[in-house]
DNA sequence: GCCACCGGTGGC
DNA sequence: GCCACCGGTGGC
């Protein structure tokens, strides 16, 4: 087979390609056709479909697809999307997704109320938030979430992660990537302290006798050396809010959760 | 069932 | 008339 090339595009976020395929048959025999794709591999076949997966990422008014070039001052074919855009606008219609405000468009993961109405008395409306935390999960769940990367809409992978050193895993798999992934989703899911598992016996046989309300993660003391050097201490995007004196509790923040860590004291009161 | 590939056409 | 866009499908 023909070894067709996909190009760097540099008008597009690091990790896009290029590609142009000559027509072979047909009556188009010579046209050709552009493809993009995404850092992931996902295939685009025209501009408003680049548009759309990229929202406003990226402003493709001044994109040319067919070069792959920005061309200022042309505003390409944005007569049409100004057009429509502000017709719809001024018949009071929805503004239109693509220059609208970045909303988060994924289904929560989160638990919610689920409300169940028919005509049965009996039926009851279900605001249990409890519900989500008590059921079942699975043993070394945290497992499933190895080599997962957060990354932007344009599929840029975000900054990696880094563990505050001396902790250690517990469990089948002790790679720091799931030690990571334990933590994190244990600061999202819980306001409750974290002290790692504490019981000896759950280092020794994790699939009796762990502790499930607690990350796969060791216990963990927090020195003075940690507080302060936040950067040994952080995660990810977990930073110091202002200098703090080593004696004072300091905050981190990871994603809206504040916790507070004092020199000495265990890994329950850090983050 | 997927997708590479060409056809068809609306908008210019 | 051109061509960007996307429908449809043959071949796998």
């Amino acid at each position: 087979m023909m070894e067709r090339k996909k190009t760097d595009c540099p008008a597009l976020p690091p990790g896009w390609k290029k590609e142009e395929v000559i027509r072979k048959s047909g009556l188009s025999a010579g046209k050709s056709d552009v493809y993009y794709y995404s850092p992931t591999g996902k295939k685009f076949r025209s501009k408003p479909q680049l548009a759309r997966y990229l929202g406003n990422a990226v402003d493709l008014a001044c994109f040319d697809f067919r070069t792959g070039k920005m061309m200022p001052g042309k505003l390409q074919k944005n007569k049409q999307r100004l057009r429509h855009e502000t017709l719809s606008l001024a018949k009071g219609g929805k503004p239109d997704l693509n220059t609208a405000l970045p909303i988060r468009q994924t289904a929560s993961i989160f638990k919610q109320p689920v409300t169940k109405v028919t005509s049965h008395p009996g039926n009851k409306v279900k605001t249990d938030l409890q519900r989500a935390v008590e059921q079942p999960r699975q043993l070394f769940w945290e497992k499933r979430l190895k080599g997962l990367r957060s990354s932007d809409v344009t599929e840029q992978v975000l900054r990696t992660m880094e563990l505050p050193k001396g902790l250690q895993g517990v469990g089948p798999d002790p790679s720091d990537d799931t030690l990571l992934s334990a933590i994190a989703s244990a600061l999202h899911m819980s306001s409750a302290p974290i002290t790692g598992q504490t019981s000896v016996a759950a280092e020794k046989n994790p699939a009796i006798w762990l502790n499930m309300s607690q990350p796969l993660c060791k216990t963990f003391t927090v020195t003075d050396e940690q507080i302060r050097n936040p950067l040994q201490i952080r995660l990810c995007s977990v930073k110091a809010d202002q200098p703090t004196p080593p004696q004072e509790a300091s905050h981190f923040v990871f994603g809206k959760t504040k916790r507070l860590h004092r020199a000495g004291e265990r890994f329950s009161k850090l983050c």
